[in-house]
DNA sequence: GGGATTTTGTGAATTATAGCACAAGGTTTC
DNA sequence: GAAACCTTGTGCTATAATTCACAAAATCCC
């Protein structure tokens, strides 16, 4: 009775999207948009752009649509994207530093305050403006930033491991780059990034063509 | 009335985490598994597990389980998984060179042919066994390996761009690392890897938290 | 060998997600 | 200022995905 009606999470997954068209937008000079031209751009129903924002309040306007700045600046307060998140990387190799490397990650609300490996070799070097830190100061470093997100970019046989430190470290949300399931107690958020799988999807369809009609999309 | 039942995307995408968690299993030398158990690892029900199957066959035995082994060759020869797929990757920027460095890339099914970029001092340089080259090349080196699967990981602001000449050249899959969603004819399936957004969804449910009473999961 | 136990494969029921379609409200045009 | 035109927000409908629950095998154990 709390809450009648939580988003799902499909909704909030689309959210970011949004924001991102809508940024793009910004910079093109465009100031109002209706949910059929948003819709078109990422290849979402204009029904289902609204019914997502409807979730959240009315932030339109009938006969003409949104206004793109006001509507960013709600998305973004939704998302919690008027702060700059904290948020630690583990495992430094070359995955770790494209992401340390990332303009992406460091801007859009997001901040690196921390870069961990378990290679003595690397414990020191710098990435950018960020030093490899050993694991022993995960605690550390993750209270004294109050940092609750963080990103395993660590093999498949540290990540649990891993996983287990960071959460009782005071991490609440992890995306996990490393191909395999984490186990964490419920109060864990997880996301997975996981390009073999997703090639592996691809493949299928691919094995399947081979000049028939087609069906597809999505 | 061809096709009366293909299986939907949501099953395809999670064949590769089957398959995967079956490698996984083989490795341990466990030779037998129920779905429960299965899907005790991969955070799935047994029920999916068994409706996913199901749209390919009977791979299990009652009162048994499934023989680890059959399972995963059965999964592998659905995904297309019996050969290599010759694969560009376009963007050697940190990303494109962790992609390329990457274990899990060259093997498991995939097979990297060609890296390549636009910017003039990287041409040529090498990124393990593999040259940097102009795009340019980018429709021979498809053509002679009659690659079908490309990654895209170059900036937004080229990415529409280098998805035009890569379908033009041949491909027909595309795993799109740019934040960006490419406009595509229906015959190309693309899917995206986009880990600030990922990381916005989290800050949403961050953001919310507080020491309240938790829903999640998914 | 038969009773207890396990586990599959699958129709049926349930739940979740997406899309339709339209009233309501706003703009533009002359 | 009124007719024509847009576009939102949403109740309702349709479609998709997941879970339930159980009959039908297969094994195990005395």
């Amino acid at each position: 009775m709390e809450r009648p009606d939580a988003p799902p999470d499909v909704v909030i997954r689309r959210l970011p999207l949004y924001a991102r068209s809508l940024r793009y937008l910004l910079e093109e000079g465009v100031h109002s948009v209706s949910s059929q031209e948003l819709g078109e751009r990422i290849n979402v129903t204009a029904a289902q752009i609204r019914k997502d924002l409807s979730y959240f309040g009315e932030f339109g306007k009938q006969g003409i649509g949104y206004d793109v700045e006001k509507l960013l600046n709600h998305i973004d307060h939704i998302l919690g994207l008027t702060h700059h998140w904290p948020l630690v990387v583990v495992g430094v190799g070359s995955l770790g530093q494209a992401i340390a490397r990332y303009d992406g990650f460091q801007t859009q609300g997001l901040r690196i305050v921390g870069l961990f490996d378990s290679d003595p070799d690397k414990i020191g070097q710098m990435v950018d403006d960020l030093t490899i830190m050993d694991y022993s100061r995960l605690h550390a470093v993750i209270s004294e930033h109050q940092a609750r997100l963080a990103v395993i970019a660590v093999p498949a046989t540290r990540a649990q491991e891993v996983a287990d430190m960071l959460i009782e470290a005071g991490i609440r949300a992890i995306l996990n780059y490393a191909p395999i399931i984490l186990q964490t107690p419920d109060d864990v958020w997880v996301r997975y990034i996981d390009p073999v799988a997703v090639m592996h999807s691809l493949t299928y369809y691919l094995a399947r063509e081979q000049g028939g009609a087609e069906v597809k999309r999505r």
